[in-house]
DNA sequence: CTAAAGTGTGGAGTGCACTCCAGGGTCAAG
DNA sequence: CTTGACCCTGGAGTGCACTCCACACTTTAG
């Protein structure tokens, strides 16, 4: 696969697939005459990026953990720790959208959900 | 309160205040002397800025909803369904979090949490 | 009265994650 | 052999969300 068709399947621009290359978010062979040449999962790859991109996470941060988990840089202990601090950080995040949301819900149920000012100290939204 | 209390009790900086105010997310009132003046509830309020910042939202997106929902711009109907709309959106963000969660969980309980290349198509990770 | 700490403004600078562009090579179709 | 679609590189530009800075005024402590 050469690159105009993994930006047509993963939805992301040429240039932002090159950029990603260069730090290292994912790879190519190149042909003969110089153009990237993509394995298809790379397109797995790059569900991964922008799942956990849209979550909130830097690319510095996905970056700093994808090797490990897509090229076993290192040991399965250091890899599954890495693992389980990833899922107590998105555990942590759920949490907070619940919060977010009860407050939401609360807001909306409440007679007059507008004014922030009147209902003072109550909840933080 | 003024600035430098804010500040410190919100966790952010001068800076950053001044630049919310610019961006009209919060309020001062002024002094005589020119220097800003805040309301407690501020706190709140910023609270709420923040953590729906850390959960993916621009501060343009939380813009356009928080006076609605602070200071009660719009009919209550209007104001009830952008609460409706936010609350779906975290509901559908808490999903894909789940989501994340399970191919992680899954991967740590596989015997060899490593290589993507490897397992390929199976999960997006 | 002076020094230090706090506040004001406007504007330039920063880091991130791209996006766009100029200038040029490659390849398949007609 | 030309035309159009595709690809390459390096570097400049963009939008967001701040952050830093210079310079000036105010307030508080000694």
């Amino acid at each position: 696969m050469q690159i105009g068709e993994l930006a047509e399947l993963s939805g992301l621009s040429r240039d932002a697939l090159r950029f990603y290359e260069k730090r290292g978010l994912i790879q190519a062979h190149r042909r003969p005459n110089g153009y990237r040449h993509y394995p298809p999962e790379t397109l797995f790859v790059l569900d991964y990026v922008r799942m956990a991109q849209r979550l909130g996470f830097s690319l510095a941060e996905i970056e700093s953990e994808l090797p490990l988990l897509a090229r076993g840089g290192l040991s399965s202990e250091r890899a599954a720790a890495i693992l389980r601090e990833k899922i107590s950080m998105i555990d942590a995040r759920i949490g907070e959208l619940g919060k977010l949301r009860t407050a939401l819900a609360e807001r909306l149920e409440s007679a007059c959900p507008l004014s922030l000012e009147s209902q003072s100290a109550r909840t933080a939204m």
